[in-house]
DNA sequence: GTGAAAGCGCTAACAT
DNA sequence: ATGTTAGCGCTTTCAC
């Protein structure tokens, strides 16, 4: 019955007669253990059991082989692609990872924080709350030199890389085809203007507006959560509007499926009546219909960027600055949702 | 410049003058200690930067605080909704959470449980690959007596709790609909049926048939792998079909919206000529037209009960036999894909 | 109410 | 190529 004591490295180095050290050495593949000695340890630690002990090997080594996750919410399809590209990568990297959700609340982002720090994350990749204002809780981080990245939802602070992409050049992307389309009265639903991405995507969005001798009147703009919800808030703020828009550009597919059902059953024909246009190219995307024009943005990718940046920045343990700025490619999708039907 | 040392409890010791098993108990409120010297070691504490280190302590301790998860994909709509539910739980409970994805693979599965044991995890939660056949990578947690519980997808084995919803009576529930809107002539399109989910549900539809007298023919099952490739490629095959069926059951929501789209491109009208009900009750289910009927199904719930077991076991360090099988609600949710329209 | 001391299992510097 | 030794930081039994 193995089942009471654990086997450490002495109980192998007593049943082989050598020193703990060796098995130690032997067990991690020191070049200056011989052959058949590595063997003998390798089949002796299988026959007892053994497994190594993390905890007293991290307390040695003053290192966790673990990458501490900050996300706003686990459970939307561009996180959980984003989760799985960080597991890949720091998996086959053989760190472990711990996850955990602000649950898009500053209050609850600042525990985890504190949390991580306390568990010594060898790393820490975060995409920051919804409203998440102040940035104090990673200054601890910071201070200590443990690796911090931002990505997606981000902040600029000192010696901390940001993965992104350019949600400025997208939301003009967009927005110019929409306007190549032949909208000339744009309505924009988006979240929190104060997170870079929304900020950005907005600026961009003016932009391209600009770019085609329009004014932006501030009525045509909605500030959201972004869920399904709001999304058919919006739909009936839209149908409410005297001067109702030919365009409407979302931050987000989710958002704006369930904005343009609403519409739909208020009978207002897209793209007829409204052109549409998302963010994300989420799956969601491709069963609407009309199928959403869309800007393409790989959540898989950009976790696995995020983390092989985070890995990189782990190896090469030095000091100095190696901060970057990573952005992603992204693409604009064009379907049904913003193609003007025959024109007369 | 606090960045290089690391402060223990020795330095909080010294700098009061007083020993630090003092310190340690005062740090974790130990009864026996006067509340003054706990207030001033609470105070050095801050004022140093202090933080507690959890592998000295886990190492005395023999328990991690920490719990693993192993799920055949991360970015599913339904596993992150699981994963959320069981992060909430977790932390809650002061746990850590490693989360690793055996990408529905078993030799991956079998990666990620050595890794778990290795870890120590105190307590690991489980659904299985797609096509997980072997169990014994988790003989180790039953003869350590580390609790191990399944979820969702899961496997009977010796003292490990399961959590699932009942596969075959939702199954029953949405097939009798779907017969009693007059379908005589039923398609399934489902998983791999060794897994307990979709066998189930694959018995809950058989059992719906026998009871309205009908008989099944093998050429109405289709085995896919649930994705929404495999949705469009169905609605191919039932396109081929000579003796097309006029109701269609599909395992999962995302799967069905996509066959439903690719069957209305080719001018198949739902629920006119076909009646199509999913599973899952997946954000997808309200956004594809006609808005599918589905079993709903809580990711969530099933998350924070699935963790909640693990840490009533772990609380109750007993060895006692307390396996249990939870099975979680469902809900039958009818929405116009399988309604019969206008009867003449 | 507080202190002394041993030990959790591993590793690495320093021997040999 | 292998052994000796000390110590990582914390907890807890036993003492006072």
């Amino acid at each position: 019955m193995t089942k009471n004591k654990e086997i450490t490295i002495y109980d192998i180095a007593q049943k082989l007669n050598i020193s703990p050290a060796t098995v130690s050495r032997g067990l991690k593949d020191h070049p200056a253990i011989n052959g058949k000695t590595k063997k003998k340890i390798a089949d002796m630690a299988k026959e007892l059991g053994y497994r190594s002990n993390t905890f007293a090997s991290n307390l040695r080594n003053k290192r966790t082989n673990t990458i501490g996750v900050i996300v706003p919410r686990l459970n939307s399809s561009f996180m959980s692609d984003v989760i799985a590209g960080i597991e890949k990568v720091v998996n086959e990297a053989g760190y472990n990872l711990i996850i955990s959700q602000s649950l898009e609340s500053a209050e609850k982002e600042v525990i985890n924080a504190s949390t991580m720090f306390n568990n010594r994350v060898d790393g820490l990749l975060v995409s920051l709350a919804y409203n998440a204002d102040k940035t104090e809780h990673f200054e601890p981080f910071i201070r200590k030199e443990i690796p911090l990245i931002f990505f997606d939802r981000v902040v600029e602070l000192q010696n901390c890389s940001t993965i992104v992409i350019d949600n400025f050049k997208a939301a003009f992307d967009i927005t110019s085809h929409l306007l190549e389309q032949g909208c000339k009265n744009l309505f924009h639903i988006t979240g929190n203007l104060s997170r870079n991405v929304y900020r950005d995507r907005f600026n961009g969005f003016i932009q391209a507006m600009k770019d085609h001798s329009l004014s932006f009147d501030s009525e045509n703009l909605l500030i959201t959560d972004l869920s399904p919800e709001a999304g058919t808030q919006a739909a009936l703020h839209l149908i409410a509007m005297k001067n109702k828009p030919d365009g409407i550009f979302v931050a987000n597919d989710l958002c704006a499926a369930s904005c343009m059902l609403q519409l739909k059953k208020n009978h207002i024909r897209i793209p007829d009546d409204m052109l549409f246009a998302g963010f994300n190219n989420d799956i969601i995307s491709k069963i609407v219909e009309p199928n959403l024009t869309t800007i393409d943005y790989k959540g898989f990718e950009m976790g696995e960027i995020s983390a092989q940046t985070l890995i990189n920045q782990l190896n090469k343990n030095q000091t100095q600055n190696l901060t970057q700025s990573i952005v992603i490619r992204h693409e604009l999708i064009i379907r049904q949702s913003s193609q003007r039907t025959k024109l007369i």
